[in-house]
DNA sequence: GTGAAAGCGCTAACAA
DNA sequence: TTGTTAGCGCTTTCAC
């Protein structure tokens, strides 16, 4: 039924060796010399012994396990989370450690860190909120940098580049249900637009849990007393909102109204017009973030970290 | 900067005790007779030191830790994943217990039980495919086992009682994509036709990620072969692609044709007509399942976990 | 009623 | 070049 463990000491007396040079030559211990056929002898002694080292007792021993932990938090379920999780999961991996996911409301709440003893611990709200100052894993691409800031930038720079000026953002209203991240956003949205030399985008709030009618009415008011043409959503939720919004108004898109999404959530395809979106290279991000928590140097970007995806609502 | 951590040996300093007694009475150990005095004082100087007993020193000593590792694999994101989680989350704390998760697309990686020997092993892949015979998470409610085998049925039953017999499930067509629970789901759904008395849902498959032309032939299609009234949804986008197709056939719904989702996602009260659905209460689940992964008593329901969510489309 | 001490499996000083 | 061994912080057996 169950296999005893393969401890250390099976493989140090299959090969023939003390449990010190098992250690040596598994962990490539620098600043030891061990003869090349010894360490085949271990090498191959482990791999038939089929031995994977205790990571309790390992961790006990070093201090610190080898685990990051990352806190998904209030984004569970949104956008390219999966795959940010992916590309971190991949990249940790291949040095040696193991990712673990949190889903708390305020962080990687302090039993997590007393009970695993994390390597580094994450969290994605950081992420968002991160700018030039705070944001080290997003890192900068042919001297531009590339967090959300980016994001914002390159969702209103397609718009832009249509021709659109006028710009509203929408954005969910309870403001608090948005998480943290909702007032960076909209302030990196502001200084894309005065890159982009055009107006401050003007904000539509939208209570997605409320009436369609009252979205309905929200976006007519905008309309009647704003030259509003495109309009740039926080996600796809909120453009898919002003997509049926403004067909109840009669109101064409893209043709009299552009609509984008942002982080591309699966459903822009299925909808009409079809929605285009920003679908942002989450698995990259995961990538750098995990060489950072390792203390790897993140490297350079090889392209900007999203592409637009065009559909029809532009 | 960094406090020395707070050990054992220094709480039975202040308190002026051993070791093993400050164990005794932390952790209420079974079979000692401790003086009340005696545990007041060690309680007390636990609490003034901010004692927290080091999880991985314990895990070592006990052969596994307090952790449980719950699988959220393919379904990251979807539905109410983050209810189960936090279901099960609450209830593991209320236990001492801490819930970590990994994302992985076949169970729990080796390298994550080999990490932190956790307690228990969860996969939610389980969860959906679990029937009478395999599913002791989800248990009865008044004689009736409540797995998604019966969440499948509490769909059917709120078109049934609508007067619809003929009733087409939309699933997704790549069924490699939609994971291990698809030909589960589709057995449920039989077995609920059968209980309630009408024909077998003929299956209207739809690919998601191609064009919408493709799912709107589709359902023309059916529609033109078989004489359905009501389609429902593996998950709300399902419901929502026939929603759209139905909007393009100029077919109106509900009153031509009823369409349902399963599993609410959260967009079905912005689409038009808006989505009724099934609201599945995944946090009792996670509870139970909680419970049940420690070898407690999982209790009775207290009701059926899940409500319909009447809007529009039915 | 309480304490001394062994030992969980591993790593890394230090010894040989 | 390799082996011996202390000890990470805790729980628990056994002795007092």
């Amino acid at each position: 039924m169950n296999e005893p463990r393969v401890r250390i000491r099976d493989v140090a007396r299959a090969a023939g060796v003390s449990t010190a040079t098992v250690s040596y030559v598994l962990n490539e211990a620098p600043g030891q010399t061990i003869r090349p056929e010894t360490r085949e002898r271990v090498r191959r002694a482990a791999a038939e012994l089929g031995y994977a080292p205790h990571g309790i007792a390992r961790s006990l021993r070093e201090g610190r396990s080898r685990i990051v932990v990352l806190n998904t938090g209030v984004f569970a379920g949104g956008g390219r989370v999966a795959e940010l999780v992916a590309g971190m999961d991949a990249e940790l991996r291949e040095h040696g450690f193991t990712l673990l996911l949190t889903s708390a409301a305020g962080g990687v709440p302090a039993e997590v860190v007393d009970a695993v003893a994390p390597r580094a611990v994450l969290d994605l709200a950081d992420f968002a909120v991160g700018d030039e100052r705070a944001d080290d894993v997003s890192g900068f691409v042919a001297g531009d940098h590339v967090g959300f800031a980016y994001q914002s930038y390159a969702q209103l720079q397609h718009l832009a580049e249509r021709g659109h000026r006028a710009i509203a953002l929408a954005v969910p209203a309870g403001r608090a249900a948005a998480g943290p991240a909702l007032p960076a956003r909209i302030e990196h949205a502001r200084r894309a637009a005065a890159r982009l030399g055009i107006p401050e985008p003007v904000l539509l709030e939208l209570d997605l849990d409320g009436p369609r009618d009252a979205r309905r009415d929200a976006l007519g008011g905008l309309l009647d007393r704003s030259p509003v043409t495109a309009v740039a959503g926080y996600s796809d939720d909120e453009a898919l909102a002003v997509i049926v919004a403004a067909a109840e108004l009669g109101i064409e898109v893209p043709a009299r109204l552009a609509v984008m999404g942002f982080d591309e959530r699966g459903y822009g395809g299925l909808i009409r017009p079809a929605l285009t979106t920003l679908r942002i290279d989450a698995a990259a991000y995961g990538r750098r973030a995990a060489r950072i928590a390792l203390g790897l140097d993140p490297g350079e970007w090889t392209g900007a970290p999203s592409s637009v995806v065009e559909r029809e609502s532009t």
